[in-house]
RNA sequence: GCCCCUGUCGUCUAGCCCGGUCUAGGACGCUAGGUUCUCAUCCUGGAAACACGGGUUCAAAUCCCGUCAGGGGUACCA
């Protein structure tokens, strides 16, 4: 284990950075990293975090190292490990270092850095920035029951701080079983955010936490303060969620004599509507996956959510992935929470899906038109061609890859739903039925070959039965698709070919009548 | 309860640090119209915000204080 080896107090890149000069930082190596607990799905705070993250070290010429905090073994799966992988991926977020890249300064899953922190713990412990305490679970909870019934602040009452380090040592070799708490000194704790600003906090507001489990398992803020230093990182930059836990981890790193790396707390994402933060149960939208699925293209998303809470100007909406690098800076993060707006995600993700290349539209949109049957897997060839002609027809329409089966699913049904607005249509006048059943017969096969000579012929055939164009084209769209908008209806007869359209205008003819 | 963070159109934001150029700009959405066979796209227009109250100042969205509101934290979770 390379971590090992590295000496306490050596955190080569760290100290040269103060809170004012990320931007100037070139020439020593950045190492920022994204943490995720494996406890659930990839969120998109976290995505967004993961690519604030990723910009700073692209931007920095640094490295961005992913490692899990997998410290609560009760709450961890590994379908959620690979969910973070695939979002990452997905993204094309991934990392420099990490559990499955390796690197010099791993492992990065905090389960396989035990041997470390034990040995951190105990030096921890020496230096005094610790202390053991043989307070029973029970009584703790007796405490804060009486803390809350007295209407006062509910915090560790110190009473094992006043152990002497004799009586401590002859209960631990008594085998009475025991946990350590940090040590919070007297004073004042300041952190340089590099969003915030300065936060301060008094340090009788801190409280004195378990660090290390009874059994010897270190806790969530120890573990991150060993290896963000064992890691060499130099800029942590996570949510704002974490911003009191960074008093106390403040301390640890006194403690050790370690020097702090920079800290920036970004805002929370909150729920587009509701009030709070994004919640699984509430919110489908706060885990990554359900972008995945419902086919948001990955470019799109990270604009996106590269907006939530930062802004290059009082401009710029869409940016490439390089203008994101090239054009990224901290300082520009906000401090307020940013609500999730999905319309807004609708309009940029249709924008990215408009100026994509055709042939991407059609991979993208044939798993969803597999999974709702309406082709095989793979495509026939004939299929393949529909396919095209699909993808041609609803680029401009798409939203998300998902969208296609609602929007073209008249294309491959085997008989026509006609929805409200295509029914009134099929009834607005009384001689519609005929109407369909004389276009129906006067359709010119040999004119499908040539969108626009179709639509040429229907205007005349329209002029010469006396009707507006207009008059043609609603009734025949709804007799066609079964829908009042759609595609240019003459690439609507293209798609359907001759035969399918004579038989469609036919049921609208007996639907009109009806 | 206690600690911390935040507060510009419905939403995301520019402006705030370095008060006057802000009758507060952009985007999404909404809305009126234009183009088109419909929808989408595209074009043109519109409604829409400095949370409130005090200061400081010739002048405040911009500085200070208070109030209110929202958010986060408050575990032998991360």
């Amino acid at each position: 284990m390379d971590c090992k080896s590295t000496t306490p107090g050596s955190n080569p890149g760290a100290a040269s950075y103060s809170y004012s000069d990320l931007e100037l930082t070139v020439t020593s190596p950045v190492r920022v990293r994204f943490a995720p607990s494996p406890t659930g799905y990839l969120h998109v705070g976290g995505a967004r975090t993961a690519l604030f993250n990723w910009l700073v070290a692209r931007r920095l010429g640094g490295v961005y190292v992913l490692r899990l905090e997998d410290t609560d073994t009760e709450r961890n799966t590994d379908a959620s490990v690979r969910t973070i992988y695939d979002g990452l991926r997905w993204l094309g977020l991934d990392p420099d270092e990490g559990p499955e890249q390796g690197g010099p300064k791993g492992p990065y899953r905090q389960s396989e850095r035990d041997e470390l922190y034990r040995g951190l713990a105990d030096e921890l412990l020496v230096r005094g920035g610790v202390y053991p305490c043989f307070c029973t679970k029970e009584r703790l909870a007796s405490v804060r029951e009486k803390q809350i019934a007295d209407r006062v602040t509910q915090r560790y009452d110190g009473l094992c701080r006043a152990v002497s380090r004799e009586d401590a040592e002859a209960r631990v070799k008594n085998g009475e079983p025991f946990t350590l708490r940090l040590k919070v000194p007297e004073g004042e704790t300041v952190l340089p955010d590099l969003i915030r600003g300065e936060v301060r906090v008094k340090n009788e507001d801190i409280e004195d936490i378990i660090l290390v489990r009874t059994g010897g398992a270190v806790v969530y803020n120890l573990a991150v303060v060993f290896d963000d230093h064992h890691m060499g990182v130099t800029h942590v930059i996570r949510g704002e969620d974490h911003l009191t836990n960074t008093f106390k981890q403040l301390c640890i790193y006194d403690a050790m004599g370690w020097t702090r790396p920079v800290f920036a707390h970004l805002p929370l994402i909150l729920a587009p509507a509701g009030e709070g933060k994004l919640s699984k149960r509430k919110h489908p939208e706060a885990a990554l996956e359900w972008y995945q699925r419902k086919g948001y293209p990955p470019e799109a998303l990270l604009n996106w959510i590269c907006l939530l809470g930062w802004s290059f100007d009082d401009k710029t909406e869409i940016m490439t992935r390089e203008e994101m690098v090239e054009r990224f800076s901290i300082d520009r993060v906000v401090k307020s929470g940013a609500r999730l707006n999905l319309e807004k995600l609708d309009w940029m993700s249709g924008d990215y899906i408009r100026r994509m290349p055709l042939d991407r539209v059609v991979r993208e949109i044939t798993p969803y038109l597999v999974e709702a049957g309406f082709v095989a897997s793979p495509p026939t060839a004939d299929e393949a061609t529909k396919i095209h002609a699909v993808a041609v027809a609803e680029q401009g329409r798409l939203r998300c890859f998902s969208q296609i089966t609602e929007l073209a699913g008249w294309v491959f049904a085997k008989t026509v739903a006609y929805e409200a607005k295509a029914a009134a249509n099929l009834k607005k006048r009384p001689d519609t039925a005929d109407l369909l059943r004389r276009y129906a017969a006067a359709l010119p096969e040999p004119l499908f070959a040539d969108g626009k000579a179709l639509e040429a012929w229907a205007r005349d055939w329209a002029t010469a039965s006396g009707l507006g164009f207009g008059d043609l084209v609603h009734p025949v769209r709804a007799a066609l698709t079964g829908r009042a908008q759609g595609p240019g209806l003459f690439e609507v007869h293209l798609i359907l070919g001759h035969a399918t359209c004579v038989a469609r205008l036919s049921s609208g003819a007996g639907a009109a009548a009806s």
